[in-house]
DNA sequence: TTTTTTAAATGTACAAAATACATTTATTAT
DNA sequence: ATAATAAATGTATTTTGTACATTTAAAAAA
């Protein structure tokens, strides 16, 4: 559709538009999810999604990108439309689509203070209060597209620091699909997938044997994709 | 976020809402497009996909079944959003974004009247013409879509009559994904799915011989579904 | 210095699934 | 009766997935 035609649309066109984002981490326990507690009204006092309507000068997408700034003061991050939100009901104040995009960040990355100064709190992924409007089903659809996203790409590295452990990754792909791998298949699997470089270092804060260290490689992990090699988890 | 809000933005708020529907269909030969030359300014003339404004009193997707079903004359189609285009300057007349949504039919089941009278025209997907603004992105993202998902959930059948050989089906696929399959190691994998019915009927359209015809049963297919078994093609 | 404790690292046998590949069959047309 | 056409079928091999128990490195405690 073009809005070229905006002469005769002009009169119907009053709905607003807005981009939350559902903003997924994890510190190696369990699967966090950023939200806030509103401090005004509209819901003030609620648990809410961090969103923001789009501006008239920002395409969709950079939306998005500009609350994951301002509230975490992070950029380059993960993020993918996950879907429309266009009830005409959906927002009891006034017609209001919102476009919901599910991020995925390093938590130890973010710039705190500017976390707390929002009142942003990192709520466990599987013990979330009741958010406002349609924000629970929207992070239910965010994790069932997490989870087919994972089975086919890699986007594990994603919320794991730079380096990290085989059992972390391990405990991630756990969290994420709430079921229990062998670590013995687990490994051998993610090694042949050839997109790790192990380093000489060992992370010793949680056993005295100490992990080895990897890296994701972004350069391997593209050949594979170039060679049309569809990763399975 | 919600719209309660919409005082404090409403002098921002002018951007239009549109869908457009990346419209497939299947004539057992190849994977056809609906799309439609443009009888009006702007781009008269020029092919485009079909698409309308969102109304205030329809949802997005409700948008896009109005539209479907004013083109084709059908309802109940199978329909997925695909993603939202919202850069800035993507229509050069007015900011607009646009919910792009791919849906599967059935050609013979369309009101062809209704689509002729449109001005409608099923293109080989393979072979489109230019398309106005970024609709061929569309097209391309759509069919990645189609792929991606035809791999994990059997969507082929909407685009097949009720009842479908074998070989059509495997005809259906090779078109979706531009590759040839093993006629023996298709059949054995889709009947081992057993989602399908066999009929006592045959299509002798294309051999002397004739094939049987299936129907594709989603009552099978559902228990599969709960059962937690992930179809992989 | 030895022993204990902890989680990390490793290998193999078996089962299941994917792949490669050639012949026979049912039917219509000649 | 024969020829022609596409449909239908089976098996052997390779690859991948799964189940499962012991050894190892390092730190802490004795």
């Amino acid at each position: 559709m073009s809005a070229q035609k905006v002469d005769y649309y002009a009169s119907e066109s009053k709905i607003y538009i807005a981009t939350d984002c559902i903003i997924f981490g994890f510190d190696n326990e369990s699967i966090k999810l950023l939200v806030f507690k509103r401090r005004v009204a509209p819901f003030e006092g609620e648990w809410s999604l961090i969103g923001s309507f789009v501006k008239n000068d920002e395409s969709v997408n950079n939306a998005a990108k500009r609350v994951l700034r301002e509230i975490t003061g992070l950029e380059n991050v993960f993020m993918k439309q996950l879907k429309v939100y266009g009830e005409v009901d959906r927002d009891p104040g006034s017609r209001c689509i919102t476009v919901g995009q599910y991020a995925l960040i390093r938590i130890e990355d973010q710039d705190k203070a500017l976390v707390e100064k929002h009142g942003a709190v990192w709520h466990d992924l599987h013990e979330l209060p009741d958010l406002v409007l349609d924000h629970n089903t929207m992070v239910k659809d965010a994790l069932t597209q997490l989870r087919l996203r994972a089975s086919y790409q890699p986007i594990g590295f994603e919320l794991l620091p730079e380096k990290f452990t085989i059992p972390s990754l391990q405990k991630l792909y756990e969290e994420i699909y709430q079921i229990e791998f062998d670590a013995r298949n687990f490994r051998k699997k993610i090694i042949a997938l050839d997109v790790l470089t192990k380093l000489d270092e060992k992370d010793k804060s949680s056993s005295k044997k100490g992990a080895f260290l990897y890296k994701f490689n972004p350069t391997k992990y593209n050949k594979l994709l170039e060679a049309g090699i569809n990763f399975k988890l």
